[in-house]
DNA sequence: CTCGCAGGTGTACGGCGTACACCTGCGACC
DNA sequence: GGTCGCAGGTGTACGCCGTACACCTGCGAG
């Protein structure tokens, strides 16, 4: 009963093999539905048998990051940098939407991974080589944040309520209006086409664009400024003194 | 032993107390400290006697946001709306530095709590009244995004390796030049008076106010061209059509 | 006087991350 | 060819978590 049955013996596992499953089941499930245990338990192995290659959950997270960082493509050389930066960050909006656990994930990071440094590093390079003096590069990064990474950090897109049914939701409609009526009337536009307030109503994928392209005008526009005499972004600035 | 010893029968607790108490935890202890029990055992009741205020951990956290968000100060009137808004989201700033867990969970809310929507509808109401239309105020709100609370989603403040001896680190900035050049040149410039390439170094509220005056100088930008014929943000414009 | 109910209690369950001791099978080396 | 070490998988156990559910208790309304 024990000889030659157990057909697969199952592939051993590995980090890559780890982390790859990771991904996968938090894809489909969620990041809720990933634990060790349950990670363990779809790759046919006792949950501890996980910490041979990866140090702790933490550790599995990071490399999780990886993983999907290393998804985002190198820029196509030859553009203009504002047209490679565009370009680079909606394709990490693209990968961020194949996984849409990550951007939780990211912001819950505390020290960059090898993909990420490789994939700022690049970002970085794609500046200065436009003309951006070190310091308006530092700048344009924080001021990027989280766009770098493909994500906007949306302020809540659902209403509050949820479904119900078309009664108490024309009393919670007045309600709404009552207390809050710039949010009704804005709502209320921007879904002009459904009957309800709810649902998503506006396109993310604008909205990204739109803030995007702010943030890249602006930059362009300082940018410009740099190099002239006294200009604001000249090399070493005089930074304003701390704790003031 | 018994009779009047027990000085203090303990206040009874309410749903306003149990949130305090939270957001008191959470301050000082971090957010990770705060769970249900130990939160009970701080108000000297046993866990379950949270349940009858708040209905489960997540409707707490709705709560504790609910308090922070109350924190934020109307904005001076008067003002135009460019300083009255930059004013408000410097204040909301200020808060969530008193209450540094307070961005991790506003992100992780899925639905508003009613001081959030106090807050959007002063904000829009600003917008509004500054002369946006329905639809550049909506798309002001989410380009502001997470800056409208007043956390700024950075980037990876830390760099890998934490503090070693001097030596080893020294070796890790070769590593790191080697493999991260751009980051590694702006790291350095960035931290120039520190010896070493490690701290924040940065000045977080000067770019948390360089990447909001970015964005609000390219919505007065866009402002200036609505109303006229056809202009790029009059009210109503064509929605670009889903799905392409 | 009693009845109901808001508010506090006790016990228990299932899930989590992971420390620690253990086993096992294979490749290196004498 | 025998031994040894060690990488990799196992089993058990601990302490923490959120919370369901039944229970008690004391107070104000009737």
């Amino acid at each position: 009963m024990d000889g030659a049955v157990d057909a697969l013996p199952r592939a051993p596992l590995s980090r890559d093999r780890v982390l790859r499953a990771a991904v996968a089941r938090a894809d489909e499930a969620g990041l809720d539905a990933l634990s060790m245990r349950k990670l363990a338990q779809e790759l046919g192995v006792v949950p501890m048998a996980l910490y041979k290659h990866v140090a702790n959950k933490e550790q599995l997270l990071d490399g999780m990051i990886d993983v999907v960082v290393a998804e985002i493509e190198d820029p196509a050389p030859g553009a203009g940098w504002k047209a490679a930066v565009r370009q680079r960050i909606l394709c990490a909006r693209r990968v961020l939407l194949r996984h849409p656990w990550a951007s939780q994930v990211i912001e819950s990071r505390v020290s960059p991974t090898p993909a990420t440094l490789r994939y700022l590093d690049s970002m970085i390079g794609t500046l200065r080589r436009g003309g951006f003096s070190v310091d308006l590069t530092h700048h344009a990064i924080h001021a990027l944040g989280s766009r770098l990474w493909g994500f906007s950090q949306e302020v809540y897109n659902e209403p509050p309520g949820g479904e119900a049914d078309p009664r108490t939701q024309a009393l919670m409609l007045g309600e709404m209006r009552a207390h809050y009526p710039h949010v009704t009337e804005l709502a209320m536009a921007v879904s002009h086409d459904d009957a309800s307030v709810v649902g998503p109503g506006c396109d993310d994928q604008f909205e990204f664009e739109f803030a995007l392209d702010i943030l890249l005008d602006g930059l362009d526009r300082l940018r410009d400024l740099h190099g002239q005499p006294g200009g604001v972004f000249a090399e070493r600035p005089t930074r304003p003194v701390p704790g003031t």
